[in-house]
DNA sequence: AACCCTGCCGTTTTT
DNA sequence: CGGCAGGGTT
């Protein structure tokens, strides 16, 4: 499938089958479901209000709907409107729903809200003052183009900085505001104002440059709808059925989007946890889902509160946890699947460690002594035996990383700089846009003088005076300029040659494959040669992903298709080998769910994090518990928490408190032990750590004594050798192993280095900008 | 046009 | 401490 966005038509007026006969056996999706779930299904007339805790089986009650309400003939698949937040949900959903009722899956109209609203919006570009063939912006152009605005208007970058604005305007957008509806009690202040006045000038350019960003997607559709009842009326008429995952981190505009597509029927599902309200700094409004009922008067309210997922220990840890926020609609979730039965079930295991480090050392070595049995029958199909190390904020993650990679256990990382934001990729992509798109000024500007051809800040600030005043793209003006005289012959010629380059290019769209013309653009422009000849120790990386930019585009069939997909898409797909161990942030981890789970770094001023808590107060100490919650309940069998009495931040040293989200946990169903020594009783096992704590913070102890950690008789303090792990990074054996001393190779993280000695795999390399590390010979490659 | 240096800041992030 | 952005220098 080129584009599993594309959201298949049929028309409309096509008969509608004969409803199934009376008597027919309901098909086993159906009663395979428990009682709730099968109200959720079944009630498919007026609001529904699904409130399905984590692991309750949500997607399963979605898909099924949907099955249901077609199986019924209430409607045509094309009517029935099934918005998620992600692509991956989506995704998900579109396969499941595939499983169940066969290709007819297609035409349903599942995806992303910003996918279903592009597909609304192309059909009206006009009305919003959009042209065919818009682009959109990703955060990097975004941020480009206020600058720019903010130059002109010369507000001062230092006092004002431009993330912070574009978070304003953002959030104004969120909330389904165009600039001339700012509310007046958001520009009291002069800088309010500016704000204000720069969102109007910042909507007005994305028009100029025949673009808009995503925030646009939602508020420009809701435009129409809102100012154009006719066409509101059709889509009202077309989706006979919408549903709704998530709804809890819905932000203000979508919960108008869906109120107006669903005024006519009021046949609206929505499935969500306020429990699991992650999101509310990106503009989400967990009140959209609290009120639910007084939006919509009658709505069926159903609770999903048996968890098939994990055991009562964890549940109830969660549960117990969770119990601490105050404006929950309310839920007790019941361990009801296969791990409930499970008599051995294993309290979540809590526990102290001196430093950032030792807590690194002990989760590697609880995986270690995993690892030993998770072959066995534990997972199941899917994520075998999967393991998760969740952290509240990416810093926490290198201590980890570092960790499972002296110990050569294979770990993944999720998240961190996605493949169509790394700098080559938009790079190239630009070319591309540039190519589909002339008007888009921003992808001109990124790549007028990449590779460097000689034209410099003069050349184009004459280029952009001649375009502002003939009211022309960057490129037209180009084209102009490039005949005439007002350019130093040298810079004349270097442009003459950037526009007859695109302009071949563009000739052979029709005709050449999109893969081909990538590698094509990428070839005469120079810009893959760019990388290939420079020495810095991440070209290599970057030719790479030009390669696989090339091997991506080859997926889709026409140039346009594929800029709309990595413009709705930004993750890279493609790659699908998954280690048994996965190392990412809590926020990345809604939605999965693990064999073991390992949640570090509860501390106080890190989780909750102190920054949360300044701006936010009570109810940003309620959304990092809610993120505790999540974290908690993605555990199948193991749950591990850990806090540190040190952590060195900013490279100094501090004390810290185990964090209160340790204290609220039911005491029936955790197993509480710390290392001897921390918090106050200094004995044999860390007398003689170097800087103990008893000499370097006599005087923060845990507050109150005994609350929650210090146990003292901890239990293995000294463990301090790294274990002898029995995963030796399997994955890429064969390499590596036969490395010579002194033989120069190139890793991943550390960059190039070379070999001191090898220790049966074990290598100790002096990387050249990272310095003496010990690897796994698995992880570097003959350079 | 390339390079260096200084100063700041240091949660979470999808589309 | 370290990464990066922006400004200033060569």
């Amino acid at each position: 499938m080129t584009d599993p966005f594309a959201l298949t038509d049929a028309p409309d007026d096509e008969p509608a089958a004969a409803p199934p006969t009376a008597g027919a056996p309901a098909p086993p999706w159906l009663t395979d479901l428990n009682p709730e779930q099968r109200r959720a299904v079944e009630t498919t007339d007026g609001p529904v209000l699904v409130l399905s805790g984590a692991g309750t089986g949500k997607t399963r009650v979605l898909t099924t709907r949907i099955a249901h309400i077609l199986e019924q003939r209430l409607t045509q698949p094309w009517r029935v409107l099934a918005v998620t937040f992600t692509n991956r949900a989506a995704r998900e959903m579109r396969e499941r729903l595939g499983a169940m009722i066969g290709p007819v899956a297609e035409s349903v109209w599942l995806g992303t809200f910003h996918a279903l609203s592009l597909k609304i919006l192309r059909r009206h570009a006009d009305l919003v003052g959009l042209r065919d063939g818009f682009t959109i912006l990703d955060a990097d152009d975004q941020l480009r183009l206020l600058k720019q605005l903010m130059a002109d208007a010369n507000i001062d970058t230092k006092r004002e900085p431009p993330k912070v604005l574009m978070g304003i305007l953002q959030r104004w957008k969120d909330r389904g505001l165009t600039p001339d509806r700012v509310p007046a009690d958001d520009v009291k202040t002069a800088a309010g104002r500016r704000a204000r006045d720069l969102y109007g000038r910042y909507q007005a350019r994305l028009l100029e440059l025949n673009a808009c960003d995503f925030g646009d997607l939602l508020l420009h559709t809701l435009g129409i709808l809102q100012g154009h009842p006719d066409i509101a009326g059709q889509y009202q008429r077309r989706f006979d059925y919408i549903l709704v995952d998530e709804y809890q981190d819905t932000n203000v505009a979508q919960y108008l989007w869906l109120r107006l597509l669903a005024a006519g029927h009021r046949n609206l599902c929505c499935v969500g946890d306020d429990d699991q309200s992650i999101y509310s700094w990106r503009g989400a409004e967990v009140g959209n889902i609290l009120r639910f009922e007084t939006d919509y008067p009658g709505a069926a309210v159903i609770r999903l509160e048996r968890n098939y997922r994990s055991t009562s220990m964890i549940l109830d840890a969660a549960s117990g946890l969770i119990r601490h926020n105050s404006d929950r609609l309310g839920k007790d979730l019941k361990a009801a699947g296969a791990a409930a039965a499970d008599p051995d079930a294993a309290p979540v295991k809590v526990r102290g460690l001196w430093d950032g480090e030792a807590e690194a050392r002990w989760v590697v070595e609880e995986i270690e002594a995993l690892g030993q049995g998770a072959n066995g029958p534990n997972g199941g199909a899917g994520d075998g035996g999967a393991i998760a190390i969740l952290v509240r904020a990416s810093f926490q993650m290198r201590a980890f990383e570092e960790r499972l990679m002296a110990c050569g256990v294979p770990y993944q990382v999720v998240g961190g700089p996605r493949f169509y934001e790394r700098l080559e990729v938009r790079d190239a992509l630009a070319y591309l846009r540039l190519i589909a798109q002339p008007d888009d000024d921003l992808a001109f500007e990124r790549i007028v003088n990449t590779p460097k051809r000689g034209l410099g800040e003069a050349s184009l600030q004459t280029l952009q005076r001649c375009a502002r005043d003939r009211g022309v793209s960057l490129l037209v003006a180009a084209a102009d300029l490039a005949d005439g005289d007002d350019l130093k012959p040298r810079a004349r010629k270097a442009l003459a040659g950037f526009v007859a380059d695109l302009a071949r290019w563009r000739e052979r769209v029709p005709t050449l494959p999109p893969s081909e013309l990538c590698a094509t653009v990428l070839e005469e422009s120079g810009y893959a040669a760019m990388w290939k000849a420079d020495k810095s120790p991440d070209a290599p990386g970057r030719v790479e992903n030009l390669e696989e930019l090339v091997g991506a585009v080859a997926e889709f069939e026409t140039l346009d298709a594929f800029l709309e997909h990595v413009a709705l898409v930004m993750e890279n797909e493609g790659k699908g080998a998954t280690a048994r161990v996965t190392l990412m942030t809590l926020h990345a981890a809604k939605g999965l769910e693990f064999d073991t789970v390992f949640l570090p770094g509860w501390e106080e001023d890190v989780f909750p994090h102190r920054r949360a808590l300044e701006e936010g107060g009570q109810a940003s100490l309620e959304e990092e518990r809610r993120l505790a919650y999540v974290g908690l309940t993605r555990a199948r069998r193991r749950a591990f928490i850990s806090f540190a009495a040190n952590r060195r931040i900013f490279n100094n040293w501090q004390a810290s408190l185990p964090s209160r989200f340790v204290d609220e946990l039911p005491d029936a169903c955790v197993e509480k032990a710390s290392d001897t020594g921390l918090y106050g009783a200094v004995t044999a096992g860390f007398a003689e750590e170097p800087g103990g704590w008893g000499t370097r913070h006599p005087r923060r102890t845990l507050t109150g004594a005994g609350a929650g950690a210090g146990n003292g008789a901890g239990n293995g303090s000294g463990r301090l050798a790294p274990g002898t792990g029995s995963w030796k990074a399997r994955d890429r054996t064969g390499e590596g192993s036969d490395l010579a001393v002194g033989q120069r190779v190139f890793h991943q993280k550390f960059g190039y280095g070379r070999v001191l000695s090898n220790d049966g795999g074990k290598l100790a390399v002096d990387f050249e900008k990272a310095g003496r590390k010990t690897v796994v010979a698995g992880f570097v490659e003959a350079a």
